[in-house]
DNA sequence: GCTTGACTTAAAGCTAACTTTAAGTATTAC
DNA sequence: GTAATACTTAAAGTTAGCTTTAAGTCAAGC
């Protein structure tokens, strides 16, 4: 059994937000002893489930809906697999879309360590938009569909 | 060139948003007839690049310190190239994260797949933490280092 | 010449996710 | 017993990034 102080600790989370993810319903159930919080490993499993789906995008009444189901039994497991199977699908395009905007970057970076070799861009300027080095071509092509 | 309901167009952006960008400085020397903003090849290029810039987590204000760097010419080469490389690995980062983050969901499908034929959790809580399929056991442990 | 549609502005409004504030209670260390 | 520390609350404040509103200008088609 944890204080909201250990935890803010352990997550590296500020004990604001958790009594914020509280009260917006994310620790359906903590018990309390003489109105503190004790977070249990219920809620240390929930936090990490809470993080995962932050990062995939969800907000935070879309997380206390899920909340909810797993406080509902077997009847809920359905909806709780489409859940992150859709989560999954989401994080999935993020990733490649990420892929791309790194191919972007990749190509300023020979660009620019190209214009400081070069002292300007005239020779970068003419060999657009299909005449860099290979490579180099790739990264641009990706990042300009 | 364009008017800023074709560039809406082109780039899925609403017109209000670009204005949006206008004012906060992204758009640095644009030209006008009338009032009226003309989009070049410049201002599209540019429009591309904040897209890659905003992807990467850059805030708006930073974007704008970008593009006047831009019209600074050789001087500013190696402040771009830094930022660039920096944003770099701000996604590489992101992406170890999401990768991360996918594993827990793929854990989390699995463990709802297995749920609904079982019919109830019991199994699967009696492999936790270390009993699970090999397969499970490196999704789990991924996301519960 | 008048209607239509696309453009213009400044300013106010919105939303999500916190974060801070102010005032108070409870527990632990000495 | 008292001082320090960690907890509590409700409510107000903050920030980023738009989005909407209201009022107006401008060019093209009929």
């Amino acid at each position: 059994m944890y204080t909201i102080g250990q935890v803010s600790e352990m997550f590296s989370i500020p004990a604001s937000t958790l009594r914020y993810y509280d009260k917006e319903g994310l620790f359906p159930g903590i018990e309390r002893k003489s109105g503190i919080r004790k977070f249990s490993n219920r809620e240390i499993e929930a936090l990490r489930v809470i993080e995962c789906l932050k990062n995939s995008g969800l907000e935070i009444r879309e997380i206390k809906q899920f909340m909810e189901w797993s406080t509902e039994g077997s009847a809920t497991y359905q909806q709780r697999k489409e859940l992150f199977e859709t989560r999954l699908k989401k994080v999935a395009e993020e990733m490649d879309n990420l892929q791309k905007t790194m191919d972007m970057l990749k190509y300023k970076c020979w660009y620019y360590e190209t214009a400081i070799q070069d002292g300007n861009e005239e020779r970068i300027l003419s060999m657009l938009p299909d005449k860099l080095p290979p490579e180099i071509q790739k990264l641009y092509d990706s990042a300009h569909d």
